[in-house]
DNA sequence: CTTTGACGGAACCAACAGTTTCGGCAATAA
DNA sequence: TTATTGCCGAAACTGTTGGTTCCGTCAAAG
C-alpha cells in the first residue's frame, strides 16, 4: 500500500515517474465517484478524465479498488487528530466530530470503497486495514476512559467500538443520513456515560 | 417487486408459469452466493445451475438485484416475531436475538444484495424499503417502552435504532464477527436502560 | 384445432477489468 | 553526445458480465 522506497543497488536510472499522473489519477477517481452517477466508476472512465492511458494505471496500481484506496487513504489520513483531554467524555466527542467531519468529505469514495471490498478479496483486504487502524485508535481512546474509571468496569470495548463504527457506516452506505458534529456529542454521550469508579 | 394479482378482463389463457422455475432461480441463487466464491455470481451462473434459460429469468425479473431482493425477502420476512411481553428490556432482548439470528442465515445474501445496492440505484431503492420496514417494526417496539417509562423520555429514538441496525449491518459487512444471542443480550442492556419514569 | 403465452437455446450487444504490443520520449550514466 | 533505462500514450485484445432478441417448441385453455 505504502510506495517504500525500494533499496537498490543501482542508484535509478531512466525516465522518472511523473508526480502529476498520480495525482490526476487520485484526484480524478475521486472527483468521478462524487459525480452524478458515482456508482459506476471504471478504469476506462478515469483513465479519459485524467489524459492518462490505462496501462499508465496499471502499471502503478493492481486493480481499481487498490486505486480508489489509495485516493481515500491519502484524504482521510490527513487530519484526524487523537484528542487525549484527561476526560473520556470530551476525548470522544472530538474525535468522533473530527472522524465524521472527515468522513462526510470522502463519502463517496467510501461507498465506491465498499462496493469494491464486497467483490474483490484484494480490496476487502486493503480496506481491513484501514479499518482495523481507526478501531485501533479508537480503542486507545476507551482504553483511557476505562482506567480513569469512566467506563464502567465490564464494559465491552468491542462492542462499543462496533457499535460507534457501526452507527457511522450504517449511515453512511444504507440509511445515508447525515454524521454531523450533534451526532458525535449525542453519540459519545449515549456510549460514555460513567460508570462505577474501581 | 410483489407479484400482484392483475384484475384482467380476459379470465387467462395459455401456458401457466412454471412455479418450479421460480422456486429453483431462487433457491439457486441463494446458494450459489452462500458457495465458497459467493461475491460474484452471475445471471448466467444461476441459470445455469437453475437448469433454466437466461431468457426466462428476464422475464420475471427486471434485474439481478431483483433476484436477489426476492430471494432473501422470502427467507427472511418468514418468522420474526414481533414480541411485546410488557417490558421493553424482554421485548427488545427477544426481537434482537430473533432477528439475529435470521439475519445469519442470509448473511451471505445480504452481503452480495448490499453489493448490488451499492451499484444499481434500483436494487438500492428495494433494499431502502426493506430496510424502512424493519426500521417501523423497531420503533414500535422501542415507543412502547419509551411511553411506559422504561427510556430516558428525550431519548433519540432514530439514534438508537440507528445504533442497533448499525451494529448488525456493520458485523454483518465489514468486520464480519458473528451475531449471536449474547450480542442481542449484551446489547439491548446497553441501549435500553431504566430512564426517569415521566 | 387454434390461440395464448411460457420456456430453452443460442446468438448477440455494450460495458467492463485487465493484459499486451508498439513506438515515442525523457532522464540518467558513460 | 550517445546508449541505456524505463515512463508513457495509443490501441488492440481477451474474457466475463448484464441484458436483449429471435426462433422453435410445448403446454394450457377455449
Amino acid at each position: 500500500m505504502s510506495p517504500r522506497e525500494p533499496v537498490e543497488a543501482r542508484p535509478h536510472t531512466g525516465r522518472r515517474r511523473n508526480p502529476a499522473v498520480r495525482r490526476a489519477v487520485l484526484d480524478c477517481a475521486a472527483d468521478l465517484l462524487a459525480g452524478p452517477d458515482g456508482m459506476a466508476v471504471s478504469i476506462d472512465a478515469i483513465a479519459r478524465a485524467a489524459g492518462v492511458s490505462k496501462h499508465t494505471i496499471y502499471r502503478w496500481w493492481p486493480s481499481k479498488g487498490a486505486v480508489l484506496l489509495e485516493a481515500m487513504i491519502e484524504r482521510a489520513q490527513q487530519e484526524v487528530t487523537i484528542p487525549d483531554t484527561g476526560a473520556l467524555a470530551t476525548d470522544l466527542e472530538a474525535f468522533l466530530a473530527d472522524t465524521f467531519r472527515a468522513v462526510e468529505q470522502v463519502a463517496h469514495l467510501l461507498r465506491g470503497l465498499m462496493a469494491e471490498a464486497l467483490r474483490d478479496t484484494a480490496a476487502a483486504e486493503g480496506m481491513r486495514e484501514f479499518i482495523a487502524a481507526r478501531r485501533d485508535e479508537l480503542r486507545g481512546l476507551l482504553v483511557r476512559g476505562l482506567a480513569r474509571g469512566e467506563l464502567p468496569a465490564e464494559t465491552d470495548l468491542e462492542l462499543t467500538i462496533d457499535q460507534i463504527y457501526g452507527l457511522m457506516w450504517y449511515r453512511l452506505l444504507i440509511v445515508r443520513s447525515p454524521l454531523t458534529t450533534e451526532t458525535a456529542v449525542h453519540l459519545s454521550r449515549t456510549v460514555a456515560r460513567p460508570g462505577t469508579p474501581p
